[in-house]
DNA sequence: AAATTCTCCTGAAGGC
DNA sequence: TGCCTTCAGGAGAATT
């Protein structure tokens, strides 16, 4: 499931191979993503140059002359840059065609989006409320204890929620709460400020390590040449229900915290 | 205002 | 073997 890790290392991915590449073409086989591809993307996007690849929450921008190309790759989409010719395969949705490669959208469950903005990507209506990037200076420790005082939601359900911070998905959120030492069902607002600190200096920490292997992959995620991420094997809490905590041994819970399950250990998670 | 539920979709896994 | 049910999840929309 890309979460914000499996984002950018897809962006690290194409980038090299996009940047300067004018467009030929895009090939629209299955338009019913989350929200329909606009169809004027045939006309829009052909001859127009590709200036920068960027990443916003875990949306990915392709800026270019007229506008911005905005990609979501949902739960199960994933990128990759593909010889011009390569056939497609039944999920295959969506291509960018150039010279004598094309970046390709495969999403089997199709919750990922292709849009386009013609003005500044970060006043599009998807990008303009969310809250803030987590490696920047704006997210720390006050930030999440004066963010969380009037809410009493439990504290996983908390970082996962884009107003907040963005990219903490399912996987990170129970990973960074378990370097925290934080139980994920406490209530957000009777969490110390210093514990919050500590959650918001894991919180990023979990997310550059997991962008060092090149993301997560469980079942769906691919890197933009095919490849699996490898921070799988470094997961502490995550998918691992019954196992032996990697800290005291004790059997890791698997508990459903609002809609989602969430796994802990309730010896080292208080 | 904040919290919860619903919704989109397909593939895997489990039950009988 | 095969059909049916359940679950997984990002995140906006609808509802409480």
């Amino acid at each position: 499931m890309p979460e914000l890790p499996e984002v950018e290392t897809t962006r690290n991915g194409i980038e090299p191979h996009l940047l300067g590449q004018t467009i030929q073409g895009i090939i629209i086989r299955q338009p019913r993503l989350r929200w329909p591809v606009p169809p004027q993307l045939k006309q829009l996007l052909p001859d127009q140059q590709i200036h920068a690849v960027e990443r916003r929450a875990k949306y990915l921008l392709l800026r270019m002359d007229k506008g911005t190309l905005i990609l979501h790759l949902g739960m199960s989409g994933s990128l990759r840059i593909l010889p011009a010719d390569t056939a497609p395969g039944p999920h295959d949705h969506v291509d960018l065609l150039f010279n004598n490669q094309c970046l390709r959208l495969r999403d089997p469950r199709r919750f990922g989006a292709v849009l386009w903005t013609q003005t500044d990507p970060a006043e599009h209506k998807l990008i303009r409320h969310l809250g803030p990037e987590p490696f920047s200076e704006q997210f720390n420790g006050s930030y999440l204890h004066a963010q969380s005082r009037r809410r009493r939601i439990a504290v996983k359900n908390f970082i996962m929620d884009g107003k907040v911070v963005v990219g903490v998905g399912n996987i990170y959120a129970s990973e960074a709460l378990f370097r925290a030492g934080i139980c994920p069902t406490r209530s957000s607002n009777r969490i110390s400020k210093g514990r919050y600190e500590k959650l918001a200096c894991d919180i990023k920490e979990v997310l550059q390590e997991a962008i060092a292997q090149g993301g997560t992959t469980l079942k769906d995620f691919q890197r933009e040449d095919g490849s699996a991420g490898y921070f799988a094997q470094h997961l502490h809490v995550y998918g691992r229900e019954g196992e032996p905590c990697r800290n005291c041994g004790r059997p890791i819970i698997k508990q459903r915290i609002g809609q989602r399950s969430s796994f802990y250990c309730s010896h080292c998670q208080r």
